[in-house]
DNA sequence: ACAATATATGCAGAATTCTGCATACCCACA
DNA sequence: TGTGGGTATGCAGAATTCTGCATATATTGT
């Protein structure tokens, strides 16, 4: 039997789990699987603290389930495992089709520029 | 749109996977999704005290996770639920096609009875 | 080098979950 | 009706997680 085949233990499992059993947690993960957003955008959309935020996102961070990407002062944060994306498409449904909007109240440039850059609408529909 | 294509809150969601995120409530899933099982069944699978097994099959139960159904002095639990079925399609992997095999140790009809009665066996490939 | 902005970290009190155990309940059979 | 086996419930101490806040770090522009 090939070792991708052979069931994780459930304590692994449920590790993994016990990182998704949590509101606010699994609204970042529903966020920046749509597209890579930077924190300052989650703070807006959570609204709460950033400190926070930064929290939730390391756990997320150091738990394997997101990634990382800074630009500048910026960090932007995205779901690049492909098995958290199908785990996610099961319990929060497959990502909607239209694209992620500048939210008001968000200063990162990607919130703030008047033109959605061509690689932001490619990453959305990832 | 029609209410069931719109999302749960994330805090509904985030609580039903609270429930899955525990090694213990996690392996019972696993097991119970294959054919129904008695706790007598589960608390050798577990090695955990009856009590203990108990407990975590009421969490399950309430959480609407599982089914229970009596039989004589015997509660056969079952995961009779689609949606929670495809989670731990997604979760855990999909069911083994092998039939369940009866547990040295567990006392109840099903697992010290020599034959398996033929529902039995079409209740492990449901 | 300094200031400003964006993000990260460490820590402690609060809140929640976990789990072992005593005991209660329920059904079948004598 | 009494007894025994199988299961359920209630509760309390232990362990873990949560979250607010003070503060640290990092990068850019002046």
């Amino acid at each position: 039997m090939p070792d991708s085949a052979r069931q994780k233990p459930y304590s692994e499992i449920s590790a993994r789990l016990k990182l998704l059993a949590h509101p606010e947690r699994l609204q970042i993960l529903d966020t920046v699987r749509r597209s890579s957003q930077c924190v300052c955008h989650l703070e807006v959309l959570l609204d709460k603290p950033q400190p926070y935020v930064s929290q939730q996102l390391r756990v997320l961070r150091e738990g394997g389930l997101i990634c990382d990407e800074k630009d500048g002062l910026n960090t932007y944060y995205c779901v690049c495992d492909l098995g958290v994306r199908a785990w996610l498409d099961t319990i929060l449904g497959p990502v909607p089709a239209e694209r992620s909007r500048p939210l008001a109240g968000c200063s990162c440039p990607k919130c703030t520029a008047q033109e959605l850059p061509i690689e932001w609408v490619m990453a959305a529909s990832f």
